[in-house]
DNA sequence: ACGCCCTCCTGTTGGC
DNA sequence: TGCCAACAGGAGGGCG
């Protein structure tokens, strides 16, 4: 499932070929994602250029020299490549950018949770993007952030670094893979942990999403990246999807837990 | 303002 | 071996 890194994997893989390049066509097969794609999206985009493309947290923000643009997010099983246009369309390829006559970028999303939304203006003001928390990576994300934040807070410490109003981009397997690192229980109260105990976290996070993103991202269930290639981080994972299996440091199984309706990974062992 | 639960969807898994 | 129900999951939205 796509998080931070594959988001940003994609990002950088479809960069080369999208950047400055006019879009052509612009096909919706299936416009039902997690939001209805609006109908009038191709003309509003078929002529404009690619500006710019980055991301916001999970979301791929798309900017087009017409003063418009395109907010992806990939939910849940959705994927950006790169295909060349006499390459058959494959189930579950739901829009398809042209950008020259052999070239285009194809949206795949089995689960259809992803969306594709159109913005006018600048799009960090767009309701989905407008209220977002910190991005991990940079320096405003800190011990003191998440510790004054988590004051008052009753929910897990789990569920405090996935919600997307305190900091984007930590997903289900890297908030277990880095509450391991840090030595964390998942189940622990977000209002209970020391701020030593958050500098260490963050710490984690920022390691654990930049080593990631290094390695291409995770290929955990059916992300690919531009090429259509897997990532490669789903080998070093240490607790996610590991249940009964021994814990690298310890040797303990693995224990299995639900928090906030989400799967959770973490040794009994090593993790307070 | 916060926390809890529901919803969308399909491929995969596990139990009988 | 085969069928079908249960499960997984990002994150907005509604509700208390």
């Amino acid at each position: 499932m796509p998080e931070l890194p594959e988001v940003e994997t994609s990002v950088r893989g479809i960069s080369p070929f999208l950047l400055q390049q006019v879009i052509i066509n612009f096909h919706v097969f299936n416009p039902r994602l997690r939001w209805l794609v609006p109908a009038e999206m191709a003309k509003q985009v078929e002529g404009a250029q690619v500006e710019r493309i980055w991301r916001r947290g999970k979301y791929i923000i798309m900017q087009l020299n017409n003063g418009k643009g395109l907010l992806w997010h990939l939910g849940m099983s959705g994927s950006l490549r790169i295909d060349n246009l006499q390459q058959e369309r494959r189930k579950h390829d739901h829009i398809e950018l042209v950008v020259n006559s052999e070239a285009c970028m194809r949206y795949h999303d089995p689960r259809r949770f992803g969306c594709c939304l159109l913005f006018d203006g600048n799009p960090l003001l767009h309701p989905l993007i407008a209220r977002l928390g910190l991005e991990p990576l940079t320096d405003d994300f800190d011990a003191d952030y998440l510790f004054t934040l988590s004051r008052q807070r009753k929910s897990t410490v789990k569920e405090f670094i996935m919600n997307s109003k305190i900091v984007v981009g930590v997903g289900n397997i890297y908030a277990s893979e880095s509450l391991f690192y840090a030595g964390i229980n998942p189940k622990r109260k977000a209002c209970n942990v020391s701020k030593p105990r958050y500098r260490q976290l963050v710490d984690t996070i920022k390691k654990v999403l930049t080593q990631a993103i290094a390695q291409g991202g995770s290929s955990l269930n059916d992300f690919v990246n531009a090429d259509g290639n897997p990532g490669y981080f789903q080998q070093t994972l240490a607790v996610y999807g590991r249940t009964h299996e021994p814990c690298n440091q310890c040797g303990l199984a693995i224990s299995h837990v639900t928090i906030g309706q989400r799967s959770t990974y973490y040794c009994k062992n090593c993790q307070h």
